[in-house]
RNA sequence: GCGCCCGUAGCUCAAUUGGAUAGAGCGUCAGCCUCCGGAGCUGAAGGUUACAGGUUCGAUUCCUGUCGGGCGCACCA
């Protein structure tokens, strides 16, 4: 719909002698929240006002009058308020959306404005050194939305986890495991300092296979083994919770690829070439405000380093890419590992990562930059911390007191598909609070059983329609009679826009809230209109409004990775 | 000290990349099932959008400052 009337309103901006490139790039519209400002809205004429150098209203008002009806979309247009130009749907589209909505069936909503463009969007991420936390869970959920969303508006876009395992973090793991099965055969090797204590790792070392694990143990070389058995099996685990939680990723991405490949030298290698690399004690380039750090710190600058010249970029100093004895930071393989997306043909590549790390992206966008990658390559972002509560108490999340709520604990506790719903439910940039007791209830202070409910409802509906001999109506459109008929298609008929909107800003959290507002119109309709009725024409055509309802939910709960139950199972009730 | 994120009804949060009269849920109060699932619906009360300025036709949204909360701050990832 966004198309077509994008298309009629550049058909009389042409005819109005008004049209240009950039007018036409700039042209948009929405939904007004207001329902009689109409369905749709554009505010363009008053920002053209200015340089047409004629009143928006004037040039609304030509307009209007020029624009046809958009393919049979549009009832009605008005000038309205300062110069807004709204669109009213025609009563014969809204008749036939039901219709159109159950012919297009899982492929309403979609849209091809994303043109194909490739885009990858790595989340989650985590380290595989211990359990998933609720970040994690959040990002999970918050990612895999994201991406179903890109590709409903017409991206090409994948998901991918990306494994820290190259680091020492994973090294120190191996020497965790090896320790903690010395400590099971009675044998002394003791856990490092930093070492990782939970104990996952103890349960881990109990898996291994006894003979084999010996003899690695006395092995000179036997770290590497350590290393490799914990590092799989972490992953393996990894994978297994995020399965469990609806959460696949196109692929996971080792960042030891990257070394084994020589893609990170070549990194290097590259920036070179550029002029981005120098050798020095301390850094060349280094904001005022930078400076008085790089000043109090005396600790980093006993040998030369190989520094980046990120400053200049847009961060605030440059940075160490080669440690002073030759082994990379972590930055270089990051920025290895962002040209191998773009080499991979990625035009985009959208990063979730935690609210810790939101300093670090000045910092990788400016190394992106000085290789040579587009300024809009990267887009970051921060998914905030997770609260956690129950009843309202705080649940404290220590992890040396190892009372540290898991990923796979949260699903166990609230359910997959709940869990996904809240975490989506709230923008990503909000600090989110969880409670777990109000996730658990199952009542109207739940919304993900409301708009189950909902579904549920239509389905329950459209049973009690059959055993009538009923079934919803399949031919011509049928008249909206109801007020409530009417607001309910018309929320039906947002839902492309929504999706098209939430996938352009990213911002997965306008689905659950168009679901929730659907689920409101649909209970609204189904109190005030009733659906199988003596008359099986009219039971017919509000069969199908209902079954209209249930595609757009299931939709939209698809692309939340939450299930559309066809029945929910009333709880028990406690009374005798 | 510097940087980034956040601040909206008693609570948790929306508000369509600057739009028209700031909306939901919970909680509170008052109503609605002889009828398709009451896990629902209707109504009432609840606001100086933290505060003070600025930008313009228009600001919860953008800019500056103040206050409050969170996170981060040279060869750890």
């Amino acid at each position: 719909m966004w198309n077509e009337l994008k298309a009629a309103v550049a058909a009389a901006l042409e005819a109005a002698g008004l049209a240009s490139p950039e007018r036409l790039a700039r042209l948009d519209f929405a939904i007004p929240r207001e329902p009689s400002h109409g369905d749709w809205t554009t505010n363009f004429c008053m920002l053209f006002a200015k340089e047409v150098g004629r009143p928006p209203r004037a040039i609304a008002e030509e307009l209007a009058r020029r624009i046809g009806d958009a393919g049979g979309i549009v009832g009605s247009v008005e000038v309205a308020g300062p110069g807004f130009l709204n669109f009213r749907y025609g009563d014969a589209f809204l008749a036939s959306l039901p219709a159109r909505i159950l012919a297009e069936g899982v492929r309403f909503g979609n849209s091809d404005f994303g043109a194909g463009e490739r885009i990858l969007v790595e989340y989650v991420s985590a380290n595989p050194t211990g359990p998933m936390n609720v970040v994690s869970a959040r990002a999970g959920a918050v990612g895999a939305t994201l991406v179903a969303l890109l590709r409903a508006a017409g991206w090409d876009a994948a998901g991918e986890f990306y494994v820290n395992d190259a680091g020492n973090q994973v090294d120190l793991l191996g020497e965790s495991l090896a320790a903690r099965f010395a400590e099971r055969i009675g044998g002394d090797r003791p856990l490092p300092p930093e070492g990782y204590q939970g104990a996952y790792l103890r349960e881990l070392a109990d898996t291994l296979s006894e003979t084999e694990a010996r003899t690695q143990l006395a092995a000179p070389d036997g770290a590497k083994w350590f290393r490799d058995q914990a590092l799989e099996r972490m992953v393996a685990w990894q994978q297994r919770d995020l399965g469990a939680y609806g959460v696949a990723f196109d692929r996971w991405f080792r960042e030891s690829e990257l070394h084994a490949s020589g893609a990170v030298s070549g990194t290097l290698a590259a920036l070179e070439a550029r002029g981005m690399i120098y050798r020095a004690t301390h850094p060349e380039g280094v904001s005022e405000a930078a400076q008085s750090r790089v000043k109090g710190e005396e600790g980093a600058a006993a040998a030369e380093a190989t520094w980046l010249r990120t400053f200049g970029f847009g961060d605030d100093m440059d940075r160490v890419v080669v440690r002073s004895d030759g082994r990379p930071t972590y930055l270089l393989p990051d920025i290895a590992y962002h040209r191998d997306k773009r080499e991979r043909g990625f035009r985009r590549a959208i990063n979730l990562w935690g609210p810790d790390h939101h300093a670090y992206v000045a910092t990788l966008s400016a190394a992106l930059e000085a290789l040579g990658l587009e300024r809009d390559f990267l887009q970051v972002l921060i998914v905030q911390q997770v609260n956690l509560l129950r009843d309202g108490q705080e649940v404290k999340m220590s992890k040396r007191a190892g009372e540290f709520v898991t990923l796979r604990e949260l699903v166990d506790e609230v359910g997959a598909d709940c869990a996904r719903f809240f975490f989506v439910m709230r923008s990503a940039s909000a600090h989110l609070d969880f409670d777990l007791g109000l996730a658990l209830r199952q009542n109207d202070e739940n919304p993900v059983f409301y708009v189950q409910y909902a579904h549920a409802r239509g389905a329950a509906t459209r049973r009690h329609g059959a055993e009538r001999g009923l079934e919803p109506a399949s031919g011509a459109p049928g008249p909206l009679g109801a007020p409530e008929e009417v607001a309910l298609v018309r929320k039906l008929a947002t839902f492309p826009e929504v999706v098209r909107g939430a996938a352009v800003m990213r911002e997965p959290h306008r689905i659950p809230t168009f679901l929730i507002e659907t689920a409101a119109e649909f209970h609204r309709f189904y109190h005030a209109c009733r659906v199988v009725s003596d008359d099986p024409d009219l039971s017919r055509h509000r069969l199908r409004l209902c079954a209209a309802t249930q595609q757009v939910l299931r939709n939209g709960l698809a692309l939340m990775g939450v299930s559309a139950p066809e029945r929910l199972e009333r709880e028990a009730e406690s009374t005798p």
